[in-house]
DNA sequence: GACAATTTGTACGTATGTATG
DNA sequence: TCATACATACGTACAAATTGT
């Protein structure tokens, strides 16, 4: 597949396509490293900033994790199953830098937020839980 | 408030802090149009790339939305509560590029996954719903 | 309808800083 | 020490869409 400047899609969203692509279909697997923003500027002909746009498009959308050593798939970790008793609501969001930082997630992971009947609530990295429903009481 | 090109913490970091701090504390009001970028430029002297990346950091959480005309502060639209009954798990990530676009999502919003005891799954947006936990079957 | 102004989007360039190997 | 690679931040230019005249 290759990068068209003149088509109507942007290059980076061309790229970040071309990327995304090859981790769904397992060509870049977890874990794996990315070539270097520099191997896709030589590669394909297009600036440094727009496979910077490319990459900030994956990592939003969860699917790489940059370092200062380069980019590569994020390897889905472990969920812990949590479960919750009737009454529990469940509502999701993006956290905001500060929350981020002080529950040590990743960029592009929401938090999964419980509120328990009793007003008492919790946030979850949602790239580490999975909530489910149960029957009797429990936490 | 000020910006310090200097400080430890990014110019654009600094910036997303301070628009962040306005939103949170009511200045900028649900619904409400942000300045200008260029203002931004103006007013602190900063590139506009940096206010770009502010910008690009508050939508990311969510906080903004941006179109052609400005940014405003997101207004958050009525939540619909969708039950599951007990067996039913709920998980949540962020959507991908073609995902938002098929489900009508806006930037910076989450996507629910919810997966009922027979494999049946629903991807709802983040923003518009809550999950409760019911005691009976119910949909 | 035509035209200009406004505002964001994309895309290129350069330079410097910082951390790793 | 040096090379590599990402992070930040400045600049420019033009495109595209909306709004107002």
């Amino acid at each position: 597949m290759t990068i068209d400047p003149s088509a109507d899609r942007p290059v980076y969203k061309q790229l970040a396509d071309l990327i995304r692509a090859r981790i769904q279909s397992g060509e870049y697997r977890p874990g794996q490293r990315l070539p270097a923003e520099n191997d896709f500027v030589a590669e394909y002909g297009i600036s440094r900033d727009s496979v910077r746009r490319a990459m900030a498009v994956l990592r939003g959308e969860g699917l790489i994790v940059t370092e200062l050593r380069g980019s590569r798939v994020r390897e889905v970790g472990e969920a812990v199953t949590v479960s919750i008793s009737p009454g529990t609501q469940v509502a999701a969001r993006m956290p905001t830098e500060p929350e981020r930082k002080q529950l040590g997630i990743a960029e592009g992971v929401p938090i999964l937020i419980i509120t328990e009947p009793d007003g008492e609530t919790r946030k979850l990295p949602a790239d580490r839980t999975i909530i489910e429903a149960s029957k009797e009481q429990q936490g």
